[in-house]
DNA sequence: CAGTGGTCTAGACCACTGC
DNA sequence: CAGTGGTCTAGACCACTGT
């Protein structure tokens, strides 16, 4: 399979002329893959030859490539050449808006209520000895539409405990004074308890969709936040072309 | 905020000697814009004059940028130049695995039923006139995990009507068969319908983790799909480092 | 019209890997 | 040790946009 004639022995590849050289470079390699022509694990033909082929130079070819390896269409291995990845998972990705952004976005109105403001010690969620725990509702004209439960890690921002958090929302706060380099988010479906679905006008049971986002500052952990969506109806969407 | 003064009075950008030269330029303007250095909306040096201060190429430099764009950290415009972006938001990548990879993969035995195979007419869920209706389980050790409802738009897919799908899943026989350029999905929570927690061998209400897909070639409709995952214990990881 | 980012060239050297 | 991809250079021209 990653014989040479292999390599070779494929319908030529077209460019459309629209638009910069790489993206059109780009297209003509994930057209095969994505309509099944070229099966995983086939070698794609060398970045010399689809210099030679496109009458272009190394750098767009390899501009071309780096962008497929890196939606997972194809993997590289220096020595071996290029081939189209084993499995051709799908994959998307999902902005997660600040809910009061999204909330205006869509011509609501926006508020914020402060529930519980506590200092907590012990470790509980994965943090460190002392955090300071914070429950926030966030309502569209009125109407609760999502319910957080944060817990911010006090050795990783310290300035957190002198904050009420009364006025100013924790995620706002957080974004703005404390720096992070990674984020983990988890998605979940959940039957509403009865204190949640209290706090969000819901029928105790409601599926709500959770949202965990856990934070660092390289290996400190900053915050950990469990977002509960009222009802089934919120969504998150994401898109993918490979194109 | 975009005067000249601005542009360059900040703290002076470090390089940690790890990796290539243009991750570390990506990761010393990620540092101070998720630190909350440079603000929103603040100026970031132009490409000529990062050159200048990290002795590099263009190339390089402009390298660094497109990716912290692509990441949303920073928006670019020709003429004005290059500025935080106005609203740090988080974004997760999800990768959407197949069922049966994933099963596999945690060691559990994988098996796949179809229930429902019909032919429908008429206009559904936003594909062709003419589609193929299949309902499929997908288990893990013999329990049901997922439930599968797919439509596939014969226009768009014609080979779908001569398989039965009894043996290859639809998923499969799609990925090997149909081409597709863009995919959008949506996660929602819901409480099982009867039927629904009945073949997912679920109480009837239990929240449920729910991934719809659609699939166009260029601007056709492939397929539409409704994964029901078995249970709130399901649960879809994601991730995101600027550096 | 001046200056930015967007793209591209025609080379180069290096790291890694299979032979 | 030969050949691949990974990275980088020192330029270039173009498209677009604010003045």
């Amino acid at each position: 399979m990653t014989d040479a004639s292999s390599r070779y022995a494929r319908a030529s590849l077209r460019l459309d002329g629209e638009g910069p050289l790489y993206a059109q470079i780009r297209r003509a390699i994930a057209a095969p893959i994505v309509a099944g022509a070229w099966r995983p694990g086939e070698a794609i033909p060398f970045e010399r030859d689809l210099c030679a082929r496109f009458k272009t130079s190394r750098m767009t070819v390899n501009r071309a490539l780096t962008m497929l390896a890196n939606d997972g269409l194809i993997v590289r291995t220096r020595r071996k050449g290029s081939f189209v990845a084993p499995q051709p998972s799908h994959h998307a990705s999902f902005e997660i808006a600040d809910i009061r952004d999204e909330v205006e976005t869509e011509g609501g109105r926006y508020s914020y209520e402060l529930l519980t403001r506590r200092l907590e010690s012990g470790v509980s969620v994965g943090l460190g000895d002392r955090t300071l725990y914070l429950v926030c509702r966030h309502l569209r004209d009125g109407a609760p539409t999502l319910l957080e439960e944060r817990w911010i890690d006090l050795a990783g921002a310290p300035a957190a405990v002198d904050q009420n958090f009364a006025d100013e929302r924790p995620n706002a706060w957080l974004l703005h004074n404390v720096p992070w380099t990674r984020a983990e988010h988890q998605m979940s479906a959940v039957n509403a308890a009865a204190a949640v679905a209290r706090l969000l006008d819901l029928e105790s049971g409601a599926a709500c969709l959770v949202l965990e986002r856990r934070t660092w500052r390289d290996r400190t952990p900053v915050t950990y936040v469990k977002l509960t969506y009222a009802g089934p109806a919120h969504k998150l969407v994401g898109t993918f072309e490979p194109a």
